[in-house]
DNA sequence: CTCGGTGCAAAGCTTTTGCATCCGC
DNA sequence: GCGGATGCAAAAGCTTTGCACCGAG
């Protein structure tokens, strides 16, 4: 998905009231880190955001990079997944749909599908367990039927 | 789960089946792994099945428990899940129905559930996509309707 | 002015790798 | 005996922490 203002105007807002809502302080690298985030799409890791930032004029550090993906995380504005590999992958979530992942056991790729049943398990799982679901992770590991997967690409990207 | 000498029995069968198979060695360190994995019940991570084959007469390395639950995870003798944090987490699948997790968001208990949805999806969302499902990982993260959940004994290991 | 946040580097923790030795085949 | 597997320790990779300085409130 391509820069769009708009959508940005709103997760600042968004991050703005959290911000306040918490006690937290607005500090222009908090900002820069959600902007470069919602700037580009699809599926990050730490050291990717990192090399994106020291490669533009902004002077972060990975600590804050590290502290500052945990606030947008837990104000919902990225989403955090552990797809099996020591590395965790981020990716921005406001104004997407919930979706589930296929990670490609050929080439490591990982595709978005939705699956509408998924969300009625989320949704009534709980209650037999007196617990009530906050969120989820699916995860399907699957061989790619379709020849040459590796360089189709309508696959998404490629995780380490 | 006790320890059971003849579920034991067929473990070790399949295990050297799988060896076999694969043309790798049969080496007293990859049965001794095996076995102290199989004499236990709930989920481990690899720092203290290294320490229980410490504490016992067993001389074995780090390395080598790694390349062992490797080997047993492709056998299908072990499963490894990713719950989130850094340290992998292993439990004996062997004998054991199919079943998904959830992780308690107050006490980091891990609770096991079967849900037959989950089924249905595993076995037909790869077709859209044109996948073949192998296998895959659902968590749900929720918080404890229960009071005093930590100290709950019908919920299962508490993860790091 | 205060003290939470930051940059930097060092430490921590899990996992992998290199190498000499060992032992299954 | 050959070559794969092991033990050990060192290295690698990701994340967290300690500390002095900076800057938001």
């Amino acid at each position: 998905m391509a820069f769009n203002a708009g959508n940005l105007e709103e997760v600042r807002k968004i991050f703005s009231a959290y911000l306040e809502r918490k006690n937290l302080r607005k500090t222009s690298e908090r900002y820069a880190i959600l902007e470069e985030i919602y700037r580009h799409s699809g599926h990050f890791d730490v050291e990717l955001l990192y090399g994106q930032m020291k490669s533009k004029k902004y002077r972060v550090s990975r600590a804050t990079v590290y502290n500052t993906l945990d606030l947008l995380v837990d104000c919902e504005l990225v989403s955090k997944h552990q797809f099996g590999r020591n590395q965790a992958q981020y990716e921005k979530s406001y104004g997407y749909k919930q979706h589930d992942h296929l990670i490609c056991t050929d080439c490591n790729k990982v595709v978005e599908f939705c699956d509408p049943r998924m969300q009625n398990i989320h949704n009534t799982a709980g209650e037999l367990l007196q617990f009530r679901v906050l969120h989820h992770s699916l995860i399907l590991y699957a061989a790619c039927a379709r020849k040459n997967c590796e360089n189709n690409p309508a696959m998404g990207t490629k995780i380490k």
